[in-house]
DNA sequence: CTTATTATGTTACGATATAACATGTCAAGA
DNA sequence: TCTTGACATGTTATATCGTAACATAATAAG
């Protein structure tokens, strides 16, 4: 945790105006499993305990965890403690967009708007590690069309930007 | 190498008309050379032998390599077989504008305008794997703006879009 | 209740990447 | 020219990340 931050509060939730503003985390935990059960639910996939128990993980943690944390977690709760348990979890959540992958990080973080965004970007900070989420709508627009030009279909695109939050931008100008 | 692709060609030069053209290629790999040896001579950075021949590598192949296939060549030719030689070599080239690395492949590809894109998007072939870079003058300009809005300070930006290229885009709809 | 499907657990391994230290190379100043 | 400091390379060893393959268990469909 940084230490601007209070235990209270988290960095990176996804909502643009909250991204890196402290807040209320609870609420975000929560609906984001009432969430997720509503949209297996409506799409007829299983949100069995590992795949929730993972996303409950990274919505708590609130941060990139990379798949051996997740998986360090699950094993002291009684869940298989090998590599596979984890990453099939996680690729499930990714693909019903649940939880997306950093790969810039090796590491995933729980998605806090499933089903509304389609090429999110991701704001990294270098000095804590948060993580936000934007929203790309005419970002992404340019690119197809730019794509487009060249003959080329994009069906995924990810965008990944590094620098610094605002909580940690005041660390940089001292050493 | 595609089979729609005859061996002179190549796939994914970074002009953009050029991207997914089948064009002479040997221009891009000479004038690459000459174009880095101009870039580190002015910055008074050494292009050493390995540094030079990795880049070489890249350019001839004119693909993503994974820095083990460019390890493996080195290794062809005298230099050192172990990882760090390559990956040493790599961060290099990439410090200076080079070379990128695609996160998504775990790989690297030649820049072929080097100092003249800031953050290029790659467009990457799932069928052939080919990538192409595009230019996102305005797509990074965007982002740069709404990262603003949330006090995000960005200072480096990869853009990774996956899908069909032109070349592979009829072998989809035939199974 | 059987059967097909899907999910989980486990073993084993492969692929990617870096830390740490020894050796070599080169260029600038004494 | 020598030496010294900075940088580059080579090498060992190990860390980290990810997946193939197969056995077992849970679930849903008939």
């Amino acid at each position: 945790m940084h230490p601007h931050i209070k235990s209270e509060t988290c960095l990176g939730c996804a909502t643009p105006d909250l991204a890196f503003a402290p807040h209320d985390h609870g609420r975000c935990e929560g609906e984001g499993i009432e969430r997720a059960e509503v949209l297996t639910g409506k799409r007829g996939v299983r949100l069995t305990p590992v795949r929730r128990r993972v996303l409950q993980i990274l919505l708590k943690e609130h941060k990139a965890l990379g798949a051996y944390d997740v998986l360090n977690r699950l094993a002291g709760e009684g869940f298989g403690n090998q590599p596979p348990v984890a990453y099939r979890a996680l690729e499930f959540l990714e693909e019903q967009g649940l939880v997306h992958r950093i790969r810039r990080l090796n590491a995933y973080v729980a998605c806090l708007h499933p089903g509304e965004i389609h090429a999110p970007a991701f704001l990294i900070c270098r000095s804590c590690n948060a993580v936000a989420e934007a929203a790309t709508d005419t970002t992404i627009a340019a690119l197809s069309s730019a794509a487009g030009h060249l003959g080329f279909h994009i069906e995924r695109a990810t965008i990944e930007a590094v620098g610094l939050c605002p909580v940690c931008q005041p660390d940089e100008v001292l050493p």
